[in-house]
DNA sequence: AATGCTTTATACT
DNA sequence: AGTATAAAGCATT
């Protein structure tokens, strides 16, 4: 969990994107972000624990174009097992409490909400809780200030007490190795919801399309509404929507920046293929 | 009525 | 075949 490696990452991805066509070599995208390319190399073993080369090669649209079609096919075993039935797909450690209508239409009168920033490997993030579960993370590129605004709109009437230690404690759980359920306690309209929970069953190191998700969630045809749903995520990382990229093989935005999405995503990649 | 983390169809290069 | 542009499409605010 370094920042400063999440930085020079982010860096390389964002040179890569402006100069792939070149092909260019690992030389010279060390040289982009001041480093030897021994040091490169060690960077990128560290953080992601793959070598760049292997890193970046999951940007590549052949590679994405793989895990969108075999995702798919996951899925469709997903639902032969009873994913409905209660039947466990993956790492289902994650369970989402949708706020009651009630909390919903109160903006959030009664509710406590503890919250804090936190370091990770992706950026600094705002994470905050009710008792009931983790009801947001956002990375915070921006002023973090404004993470922190946009909550308060959101529960206008719920009281914010700040938590840093108990923050930082959820994020390490979030990014640590896993292993330990989480709750979520989330607001949102019903099809939010829905899809929500549709990108629970997305595995990590797999992707799907909105044209996909919108199916999951028994809306088929609605790609274009799934987009916007997904783009309300309040919970990044835990609630997959970086695993959500256009049909195309294009990776699509990113809330919290396109060049972060392609980052956790061929994070999850190194490591889904490192067992 | 306008707006998005889209998709499909169509027109070109 | 690859890429740009238009139009279709749907839940939200």
């Amino acid at each position: 969990m370094n920042p400063t490696d999440y930085a020079r990452v982010e860096q390389t991805i964002r040179y890569l994107d402006r100069h792939f066509h070149r092909q260019p070599g690992l030389a010279e995208l060390a040289a982009q972000v001041h480093l030897s390319e021994y040091h490169f190399q060690r960077l990128f073993r560290r953080w992601a624990g793959v070598s760049p080369k292997r890193f970046l090669q999951y940007l590549t649209a052949d590679y994405v174009k793989a895990r969108l079609r075999d995702a798919a096919t996951v899925l469709e075993a997903a639902d032969g097992a009873g994913l409905s039935s209660g039947g466990r797909v993956h790492e289902l450690l994650v369970t989402l409490h949708a706020v009651t209508p009630g909390e919903w239409k109160s903006e959030g009168e009664g509710l406590v909400i503890r919250y804090g920033y936190a370091p990770t490997r992706f950026g600094e993030c705002l994470v905050a809780a009710t008792d009931r579960g983790i009801c947001a993370l956002h990375f915070a590129p921006d002023p973090s200030q404004a993470s922190l605004d946009g909550l308060r709109a959101q529960w206008p009437r719920a009281r914010f007490v700040e938590r840093p230690g108990e923050a930082r404690a959820i994020a390490r759980r979030v990014f640590g190795s896993g292993g330990e359920p989480l709750a979520l306690h989330v607001g949102g309209s019903n099809f939010q919801i829905k899809v929500w929970e549709a990108l629970l069953t997305v595995p990590a190191g797999r992707l799907v399309s909105y044209d996909e998700l919108a199916r999951r969630a028994g809306r088929p045809g609605a790609a274009r509404a799934v987009g916007t749903a997904v783009g309300a995520n309040p919970v990044a990382v835990l609630i997959p929507c970086h695993r959500v990229i256009r049909k195309t093989g294009a990776f699509g935005e990113y809330r919290w920046g396109d060049t972060r999405k392609r980052a956790l995503l061929a994070w999850e990649a190194a490591r889904a293929n490192q067992f």
